[in-house]
DNA sequence: ACCCGTCCCGGGAACGGTACCGGAATTTTA
DNA sequence: TAAAATTCCGGTACCGTTCCCGGGACGGGT
């Protein structure tokens, strides 16, 4: 008894009554009475029937939830993200169904596979480091299932995007730097051809060109987001003959790693090396020094990227909106050379 | 036309047989000719047919997807427990739904909500902080839907759960500060109901009474896992008249937290103050001095749960396994006062 | 007395699958 | 050559909803 679930039309039998009238008024819908339905509602609450949300679906044609594809949960940005996308969503009343790529590309397509099949209503998705075509993504658009891209976005798609001010805060960091007297700026950027790494990388350059000073190929460094090939980087920039007085690192941990390691060296911070992160995560606070970061807004990302979601699957005409939430400059001691 | 997806009626329709026959073709059952079976893969993969999981899952009244409860994707040791989740369900062909009840116990009773509405069929949960009760699980199995809890367990009901040495580390980890010789150990711990806080905190009086230290109830700090309030309780620490050499903290984050204050404060780590933290986080090896831990195996532990909870799915009969996933003390300099 | 609205309600067809069961066609066995 | 077994397939019910459509009861207007 307690193993199947109460249906409608148990009430149904027990109340003597059609299962479409039990359908009507547990819907508050019109044509049921007020006496049916109030009894309809009450055995409803005693023998605890909860609409079985399967059936629902496959009838309505829709799912009330919406698929997410993030690289990672470690990364906090991206649980940052989710947190946002989650509060957003269910106040919609919307569910939320979560799948990482692992940083990805087959996994990312696996995933697209497996949430279309669950016929959710629409997907957001920030790509894998891996991801250097969008395939998979057109085929979503031809379902015409709508989807957003956040943070991590793919340009060349006609979708609606939440992204941040890459180039410009990194243009706005590294003039910081050059502001507190580096001539040698480090950039440890990520991958080459993920959409936020590659305008981070313009910004810096720009910055550099704009301020008279020469890009030097030898300072900017590609890496995976792989925290474990720091040092051999570190090594390498150290002996180059003219040394970076200056870093803007990709992201806090692997700024946090690059200060460890200068101070092994015997360097200060940031009088000998001006040291940037990204992120601004709270360990910035409490590291000696403390860390001059970007604070990238992860939780507006994924609030907006939800809201605008919604209002796609809401209305039936498709419709382009790419919103831009920006980040800031934080400054602490690891980039205050001058008083 | 690229509106309504394929179904197998569709498949039937255009080979001139009947649905039932194309249904067992694609699930590879008996009683269907190569010849038949060929034509139906091969239009099924020119006309893009994907099964409708809502339908399949509606008709077989499993939906291969298990439900997780976890207070919040932040925090770093249930981002990873459900990396290991992920996987281990993955690859058994299940999928994973995620809610967060962002250590509210209101929360966590309506995801418990949605997540039967939805069918999962099993639950794996680590309660919210403020979970104190424990009908709504009751509710769980009294329905029979295999629940599993892990790390944040009620030990009060009669399920499988997974669990770390939570009692016999902090034991370790203190007997380790004693060993130091550290002779006032100041304990910052987590909520007071919480089945590993609890368990960490007996773990550590019961390490001073085996080594014939006193305990001090001044010396316990009950946090909530905020870290704002963490300057006042170092500042109500050492303005007691005998102050603490050692600090067992409950995380990392706090660790890092205080042995910050206690450097503004010019207190040395570890010669005035030994400093332990829990997790093992990364940025334990690149913090000055690098941080003594408690490695704990959120990982492997959420392929644990999964596992068992898979297990439990398959077999109709119900069972109970507890497993048990240890933790392990990992030193470096934050705790190294004799050479 | 008839017609027409309004108010409720029930029957039944979907949604897209799966599975039981029965039966026709073909092959094997007696 | 007839009976039995095997192979393959179709019809149909069902999972638990929603919704369209038709219709009965009742009342008021002509």
């Amino acid at each position: 008894m307690s193993k199947s679930e109460a249906t409608i039309r148990d009430i149904a039998k027990l109340l003597g009554i059609s299962k479409s009238t039990v359908s009507r008024a547990l819907n508050n819908h019109y044509d049921v009475s007020q006496e049916t339905s109030r009894k309809v509602h009450e055995l409803a609450a005693k023998i605890d029937y909860h609409p079985n949300l399967l059936a629902q679906h496959l009838k309505l044609q829709r799912t009330n939830t919406i698929g997410v594809i993030i690289p990672e949960t470690v990364n906090r940005f991206f649980a940052k993200a989710v947190g946002g996308i989650q509060q957003a969503a269910n106040n919609a009343g919307y569910n939320v169904m979560i799948c990482q790529s692992n940083e990805t590309l087959a996994l990312e397509q696996t995933n697209l596979q497996t949430l279309m099949a669950s016929k959710v209503d629409g997907l957001l998705v920030s790509v894998s480091r891996q991801t250097d075509r969008s395939e998979h993504f057109r085929y979503v658009i031809d379902k015409e299932i709508p989807l957003v891209f956040f943070d991590r976005i793919i340009e060349d798609l006609e979708v609606s995007q939440v992204y941040s001010n890459n180039h410009e805060i990194c243009f706005q960091g590294t003039e910081h730097l050059i502001d507190q007297g580096c001539k040698r700026i480090a950039f440890i950027a990520g991958p080459k051809h993920l959409y936020t790494s590659r305008n981070r990388l313009s910004g810096y350059v720009a910055a550099l060109k704009e301020n008279n000073l020469p890009v030097t190929e030898s300072l900017i460094v590609h890496t995976n987001y792989q925290v474990n090939d720091i040092e051999e980087y570190i090594r390498y920039l150290f002996n180059l003959r003219q040394k970076p007085d200056g870093i803007f690192a990709i992201n806090d941990m692997t700024a946090l790693e690059i200060m460890h390691i200068l101070k092994k060296r015997g360097l200060q911070i940031p009088k000998d090396v001006a040291v940037l992160g990204f992120n601004n995560e709270t360990i910035c606070k409490i590291v000696e020094p403390t860390l001059s970061s970007i604070d990238h807004p992860a939780f507006d990302m994924g609030v907006a990227a939800a809201e605008i979601l919604l209002k796609q699957i809401g209305n039936k005409e498709v419709f382009q909106e790419k919103r831009l939430i920006k980040s800031k400059l934080v400054i602490r001691e690891s980039t205050t050379r001058i008083f």
